[in-house]
RNA sequence: UGGCCCAUGGUGUAACUGGCAACACGUCUGUUUUUGGUACAGAAGAGUCUAGGUUCGAGCCCUAGUGGGCCAACCA
């Protein structure tokens, strides 16, 4: 009935096998859980397409959850970045939580934990603590104030709470190995004192809880069955589980923390401090900027949130380093563009080319389809005129057969409209071609059924009436690093990768259809690419962002 | 000098409790086409890091080696 054969992965079956185990399915339930300290990016597009899509897969509730336990980094901008792009990717979270609204039930349980002797207040300085914690070679020393009483713990953490201490001056800590091959394990912090401000709990919380305290304890809380999060908490499962430990009561669902391998994309990097340094040094314009891997980048420079969550499914999950080719990604664009995108014609590098035996001042209006791909997108009218701009590169004077294009003495198809033969060329005193002249067949008129318009002809150019064409802001974009890999290398920093050529701006010349289409309007600008309207766009100048050329095999064979 | 994780075509993933390595992208050929796009048909490309072992039989299990990654923030 509901099982396709359809090849599980890993994650998928650790569930099968709970399910089997023990675990209900109805007490299947996960979580996103974003720090708000910046903006998401394609790899957390990953993990909200893995749990989102368990949820829908296994009918459970996905909740998303903010850990925000750090005031020094975070800020409400981001809540609203994160909640606008999960929407748009068409997900809708069971619950919205906060591991700030959790801080009452983390301090009761860390107060407990004290009277159990699993907790002391440390009074060193951060870097005493560091040093006697040890290296992955040497185990760690314990603090003198390991064994201080029960009653002084409870009272200085209630001073720290109370804002009676300063920051840095003690921290909570968790009784457990000063001596394990897991540094985690050695007596790890769990709260220090923060005189910021939390964007939700203001200044009534003077103490803040780290990580591995509220991570856990936060899904155990929420009763969240499976916690999957990256590759570099598996060393943290090990606290997770002594954590849970300590306050688990065997009624209740214990939550199990499993990793995947975070996906890496290449010429790019995916990393949220390393994209706050693109936008804090300028090289970008902003989190989304459309040359960003943030999932608002990506919206802006003209990708769907089906393609991005296409591309999350065929690329899976795994426990392996990897560096997923960006044509990949491109691809999944193009296939989704391809269904819906209206086309249009667009000149981008225009030369101009008169039809000598097209009479003067005469406008016909043809018909253009939509989208072959889809019949219900209809037809449009451009005007035709005898005074055309098309693409330079469009144009040889002379060619080898390779060349589908026009030159003088054969004959194209201009899209939707007449065959024209290539009769001659103006040049500027530099040789520059200033026009091409060209002769039509009236009887080939597209559509038209005449025996002239059946003809075949070796190629078909896009173009626009030189006097309806209306200019257009275009914005090209490249990739981001000239680098597969730009955070990888051990010589060099990531940012001397940047492509200094990751955006060209141009004029276009487009037909006048498009005159009034709106931010995040998508087409295809035929031969060319996709192009998507930019929100700086005005009444008075329309901007397209390139997402993608088209699948290019004739430059290969030109190159 | 430690602990843990990982290792399958160029890239990313598959291969149920061991039974002659599959899918997608990419690449290359053709066909169709008023987009050198799309669609369709087909091809090449790994014998599963290495060496042992268990087994009638191993990509799957065991051991060692090699290679890569992670771990010493009062970040998450």
């Amino acid at each position: 009935m509901n099982n396709e054969a359809a090849p599980l992965n890993f994650i998928e079956h650790i569930i099968e096998e709970d399910l089997t185990k023990g675990y209900k399915k109805d007490q299947l339930c996960f979580r996103f859980p974003p720090e708000p300290n910046g903006y998401l990016h394609i790899g957390h597009a990953s993990s909200i397409c893995l749990n989102f899509g368990l949820g829908e897969r296994y009918n459970a509730p996905v909740n998303l959850r903010f850990d925000d336990t750090n005031p020094a980094k975070e800020e409400q901008e981001f809540v609203d970045a994160i909640k606008r792009d999960i929407s748009w990717l068409g997900y809708e979270w069971a619950t919205e939580c906060y591991a700030s609204d959790y801080f009452q039930q983390l301090y009761d349980w860390a107060v407990q934990l004290i009277k159990n002797g699993k907790a002391y207040v440390d009074s060193q300085t951060s870097e005493a603590i560091a040093e006697q914690k040890g290296t992955p070679n040497t185990p760690g020393k314990p603090s003198p104030f390991r064994n201080r009483s029960v009653e002084e713990n409870l009272d200085l953490l209630e001073k720290m709470k109370n804002g009676e201490t300063k920051e840095g001056e003690h921290v909570l800590r968790a009784k457990v190995n000063m001596e394990s091959p897991n540094m985690l394990m050695r007596d790890p912090v769990m709260y220090r004192t923060i005189n910021k401000n939390h964007h939700r709990t203001g200044t009534d919380w003077k103490i803040f809880p780290m990580y591995d305290w509220t991570h856990g304890e936060s899904d155990y809380i929420e009763q969240v069955s499976h916690s999957f999060c990256t590759l570099e908490f598996l060393p943290h499962r090990e606290l997770y589980d002594w954590f849970l430990d300590q306050v688990y009561d065997s009624e209740k669902l214990r939550p199990k923390q499993r990793e995947f391998a975070r996906r890496n994309l290449s010429h790019t990097v995916v990393s949220k401090r390393k994209l706050a340094q693109l936008v804090s040094a300028g090289v970008v314009n902003g989190w989304d900027d459309p040359r960003m891997p943030t999932i608002s980048g990506l919206r802006r420079r003209g990708y769907t949130p089906d393609s991005i969550k296409n591309f999350a499914d065929s690329i899976g999950v795994g426990k392996r380093e990897n560096l997923i080719d960006v044509s990949h990604l491109e691809f999944n664009v193009r296939e989704d563009l391809n269904k819906i995108a209206p086309r249009i014609m667009v000149v981008l590098d225009p030369v101009k080319l008169i039809i000598d035996n097209y009479p003067e001042g005469k406008t016909e209006m043809l018909e253009a389809e939509n989208n072959q791909e889809d019949e219900s997108a209809g037809y449009r009218e451009v005007p035709f005129t005898k005074e055309l701009l098309i693409e330079r590169d469009d144009f040889l004077e002379e060619a080898n057969r390779k060349f589908f294009r026009l030159t003088i003495g054969k004959e194209v198809r201009l899209k939707n409209a007449y065959i024209i033969k290539g009769e001659s060329v103006v040049k500027d005193a530099d040789g520059n071609i200033t026009e091409i002249h060209c002769s039509y067949d009236p009887d080939s008129k597209s559509g038209s059924g005449s025996e002239a318009s059946l003809r075949k002809v070796k190629g078909t150019l896009h173009w626009v009436s030189a006097e309806h064409a209306l200019p257009v802001e275009v914005r090209l974009y490249d990739r981001l690093f000239t680098e597969a890999s730009p955070d990888t290398n051990k010589e060099k920093d990531f940012m001397e990768f940047i492509n200094p050529d990751s955006l060209q701006v141009i004029t276009g010349y487009a037909e006048p259809s498009v005159k009034d289409s709106k931010i995040e309007d998508k087409f295809q600008f035929q031969r060319l690419g996709y192009f998507v309207v930019d929100k700086d766009s005005t009444s008075q100048k329309l901007i397209f962002n390139r997402t993608v050329p088209l699948r290019d095999s004739w430059s290969k064979l030109a190159e």
